[in-house]
DNA sequence: TAGATTGTTAATCGATTAACAATC
DNA sequence: TAGATTGTTAATCGATTAACAATC
């Protein structure tokens, strides 16, 4: 089936054309192909296989041509996958054709740093506000931008297409910010807060949480150590594991 | 089977108990499930049904049950769950009965933010040392701690007894720490550089990639905003996800 | 044509879930 | 005992993987 859907190329009857619908797990390595890419194209390759992108991205490559398989066919045949289509036809389906406009809400810490982050503004994103519920935060500026007060949300929403709403505000604090988020109508919010946020149908979280990381290496670690305590001594065997998102 | 295998009890012959097998979804929910328990122990509970710590998680009751049910049976029928034996339960199983020590390295951005993250400390971990390649950054303090430079992780991993490595380097580096650091002895990584790293069998890695979060949220707001434009105009049906670790 | 590599198949594996017997 | 809730079963679902026919 070698029926190429270009991007932005209608689906039928003229209209948006709707995506595929991706198992989940591809869409988490999707992002991981196309870093994989770019550093590919930047290195002046035209053309890889399945075998060098895989190796690239960290996956093996049956995974990669399943996954690629659900964007339609891309590659050819004894030859690979042209990196600069690939590169465009994942961030199609990726949403990335537009730069989306991200609102941070909680300059602490944390916060300050992701306001900081090169790889959102090098990866398709916009930093476009930053919020603080402090009114002693407010008025601070971070990387050319003003710290505003997170009661202005309503406004800012609308002026800037605030698309995507990351919180780095303390735990307590998260739930009220979110449903801030969801009265201006952001249907996709990323938490850095260590809590469950609850949140309308429709509306897409996903949660970061670094102690949560170190925790599971923890187990691991644990779990490690009392192996190589075993009285059979089975020491670090099939132990090996290089865990996806 | 109610065979409770207290915390720190021998498994068999005497030596140091082998942690059961989990699943790793389970591994990767068992924090989750410890942090709820927290706030439950804190708010004075003494017992927890599956229902209410699963609600408190984000998960479902028959999954939460199941996910206990690989630690042994730490319940009670009719009854629920003992908070504070449940909490000392997972931390056990977690390997967090003793604070693992950490190295960060690369204090840029957000390695800055890292250094001085709360969650660290209060779940478990003791950030024992801050490392850089650049010589300018080196003497530097940050949150109480002197940075050093990258090249003293030897002496400092034994001395430190470091069990976690942090890399929070551009990604262009992250691989050469990664190499320091499993020449170190070092078997848990967590890398928020975007790249892959190779590690030899018996070191973990974990990723955090934060563009990544953002692309995979992207893709939703596509994916809604295409539905939403369809001819038939299904709108946000069926689109809510909150989507796990 | 011969060699290379994709896209797909089908088997396998692991995770989720509802339902309920066991049991407090 | 009656009510509540666990721990387990079994069915289902989704993801992974090796193998290979299709085809450049």
């Amino acid at each position: 089936m070698s029926q190429h859907r270009h991007p932005g190329a209608p689906g039928r009857a003229g209209a948006v054309p709707a995506l595929p619908d991706l198992p989940e797990a591809t869409v988490a390595r999707l992002p991981e192909y196309l870093r994989a890419l770019h550093n590919l194209a930047d290195s002046g390759h035209e053309t890889v296989s399945s075998e060098g992108l895989s190796a690239a991205a960290g996956v093996n490559s049956a995974k990669l041509r399943k996954d690629l398989s659900h964007l339609g066919s891309y590659g050819t045949r004894g030859v690979g996958y042209d990196v600069a289509l690939l590169i465009e036809q994942i961030e199609y389906v990726l949403g990335l054709t537009q730069r989306r406009a991200v609102a941070l809400v909680g300059v602490g810490n944390l916060g300050h740093a992701l306001a900081g982050y090169d790889g959102f503004a090098s990866r398709g994103f916009r930093i476009a506000a930053l919020l603080d519920a402090d009114p002693s935060r407010v008025g601070e500026e971070i990387n050319g931008l003003v710290v505003r007060h997170v009661d202005e949300l309503p406004v800012i929403a609308v002026q800037e297409s605030i698309a995507i709403g990351v919180i780095a505000t303390p735990a307590a604090a998260a739930q009220r910010v979110a449903d801030q988020l969801v009265a201006v109508g952001v249907t996709s919010i990323l938490n850095f807060a260590p809590c469950v946020l609850s949140v309308p149908e429709g509306v897409d979280v996903r949660k970061v949480d670094l102690a949560i990381e170190l925790q599971i290496l923890s187990f691991h670690e644990h779990r490690k150590a009392s192996l190589t305590a075993l009285p059979g001594g089975l020491a670090a065997t099939e132990t090996q594991e290089a865990i996806g998102t």
